[in-house]
DNA sequence: CAAGTAACTTGAGCACTGTTCAAGTGTGCT
DNA sequence: AGCACACTTGAACAGTGCTCAAGTTACTTG
């Protein structure tokens, strides 16, 4: 069967999947889609374009969750689950997201959405674009550690430590828009 | 001159700041001590090891900075502005923290500090740890963003942006000790 | 249907990477 | 002087990302 690259950015989320990502190689993937590397670099240009196409797909299954309705701070705060969610379903699914190279239009999307979301509430732009980069910060940092150096413990209990976190940050902002 | 785990030290961190952490290989480093790479393992079991041993170094430069008298939300803030600026005075320092793969006597030290400041603040144990790691998730979320794809930005933006998130997640942990 | 063209794929190779280890060298101690 | 230990070398193994001329398909046009 031809390749497409919607089938090789398939064969490559799985291998990330189950070899994680520094175990991630071009040949790897090649092997497993029956074919030699140089096929791979018809279709994508490099292992990091590659590598950017499953963070958008990531970011896409975040984005079809939907946000409830609700006050600002349960809507970001939904918005943030949504990506850890699509974040913890992936193996380094964090450090994915954050090495990504040239964010794709899924990824922009939903920092538009996030930074539509606090403006709305009352945040002038520029304020809002440091409230979504605390939020992101912070989801980053805290699963980027999780899925590297927690993998032992039970998902409830990173699911607390996070929650609390959430928590704090939204308080946070809460304080800010009261001003 | 022979080889010590102190010079090979020393020489890892200037190559580290010079090429980054993606370009460093201990090829160039044994080029840059002018011995060949099997020497480098005599004195470091491999490379992350040598990599640890730089991330404990940074720490250390952090611990150094004095802790100001004052409340705990600006003890706390002095601490993680220490780290941050450790961080920033190596290329990729954010990242060499985090993928530090066994933490160090400097890095134990550290957050046993912060910990500690945030307990005699009132927290109970388990709050307190959980709040530590919001601090430290957003500094390095934050940071390990601004020395990947900030390059170009002023320090002074980003240093901005940084204050507004930290100040935000210590209002936020004042709303937990105020329950 | 034949010929031509565009869309791929291959095979081989370049320039690297981390790590290992038997064999060699240099230094200090008895 | 002789011995032992600390260290270094040289060479190799098994991989990595990426490139590109040459070959193979598949599809479109005359």
């Amino acid at each position: 069967m031809r390749l497409t690259p919607a089938v090789v950015l398939d064969a490559a989320s799985t291998l990330l999947d189950e070899a994680g990502l520094d175990a991630f190689s071009t040949r790897k993937l090649a092997t497993r889609l029956g074919v030699r590397v140089g096929a791979l670099y018809w279709h994508y240009p490099s292992r990091q374009a590659l590598l950017d196409a499953v963070a958008e797909q990531i970011v896409a299954e975040a984005s079809a969750a939907p946000i409830p309705d609700g006050d600002w701070p349960e809507q970001a705060g939904a918005m943030i689950h949504a990506l850890r969610d699509a974040m913890l379903a992936h193996a380094d699914g964090a450090r994915i997201i954050v090495e990504m190279d040239t964010p794709g239009p899924n990824a922009q999307a939903y920092i538009e959405r996030l930074r539509g979301l606090l403006t709305a509430a009352g945040m002038d732009p520029a304020t809002a674009e440091n409230a979504a980069d605390v939020l992101t910060s912070y989801l980053n940092g805290y699963t980027i550690e999780e899925q590297a150096h927690k993998a032992g413990q039970q998902r409830a209990t990173t699911d607390r430590g996070f929650e609390f976190g959430l928590n704090v940050v939204l308080a946070g902002l809460r304080t800010i828009v009261a001003e």
